[in-house]
DNA sequence: ACGATGATGAAC
DNA sequence: TTCATCATCGTA
C-alpha cells in the first residue's frame, strides 16, 4: 500500500473535517534516521476564537497567533510546566484552527504521547507538509463513520457553551 | 484527590 | 511585576 503524506490542502480544511480525518492517519517521526510510524486515535478540534476552550479565545496572543497561520504546521506548547502538546494549525484564509493530537495507538494522552516522540517546544512552527523530522501519513486505511466516537474535549470545564461540544474524536477499533 | 512545575495572559 | 490559571500525568 502506498503511502502519501498528508499535503497543504488536507490541513487547510473545516477544522471538525480535519479532526475526524486524522483518526487511522499514521503519525511519523525521525529521530536519529530511524523512523517510527504510529496510528493516530484521538483527536480533538479547536474551533476559531469564539471557541471558548481555544487558546485563540483571547486573539493572536504570541503563543497562538500560530494558529491563525499556514495550516500544516505543529502548534507546541507546555502545559502544567512538565509536558508537551502537539497540534496541527487547520483551516484557510487566516481563520484560527488547530487539531490537538490526543493520542495514537499504545500512547493514550498528549503530554506522553510528546514524551515518546520527543516532540518539545522546538517543534513549534515546524511544517508537517515539509519537515524530515514529523509528518502525517495516509496508508490507506479506511475509517468509517461506526469507527468514530465522538466526546466532550477534556479539562475545558471553563469553557462555557463550548464545554459539551462533541468536538473530540476516537477511534474504536 | 492532589502535587509537580513553568509558561501564559490579564491586571495592576 | 505579580497573580491565578492551565488542551497533564503519576501517585494515592
Amino acid at each position: 500500500m502506498k503511502k502519501y503524506r498528508l499535503s497543504r490542502t488536507f490541513f487547510a480544511r473545516p477544522t471538525l473535517l480535519v479532526a475526524k480525518e486524522l483518526l487511522g492517519k499514521f503519525l511519523v517521526r525521525k529521530i536519529d534516521n530511524k523512523k517510527v510510524a504510529v496510528m493516530i486515535t484521538e483527536v480533538e478540534a479547536y474551533c476559531g476564537e469564539r471557541d471558548l476552550a481555544s487558546h485563540a479565545r483571547f486573539g493572536p496572543t504570541p503563543r497562538s497567533k500560530i494558529m491563525w497561520g499556514l495550516a500544516g504546521r505543529a502548534y507546541v506548547y507546555m502545559i502544567y510546566g512538565m509536558y508537551f502538546c502537539l497540534n496541527v494549525v487547520t483551516e484557510k484564509n487566516r481563520k484560527a484552527g488547530a487539531v490537538l493530537i490526543r493520542g495514537v495507538q499504545g500512547v493514550n494522552g498528549p503530554g506522553k504521547l510528546c514524551r515518546k516522540f520527543k516532540i518539545d517546544k522546538k517543534f513549534n512552527g515546524e511544517d508537517v507538509v515539509k519537515s524530515k523530522k514529523l509528518w502525517i501519513e495516509d496508508r490507506g486505511l479506511k475509517i468509517g463513520p461506526g469507527q468514530i466516537k465522538r466526546l466532550p474535549r477534556v479539562g475545558i470545564d471553563y469553557a462555557g457553551k463550548y464545554k459539551d461540544k462533541l468536538w473530540r474524536f476516537v477511534l474504536s477499533r
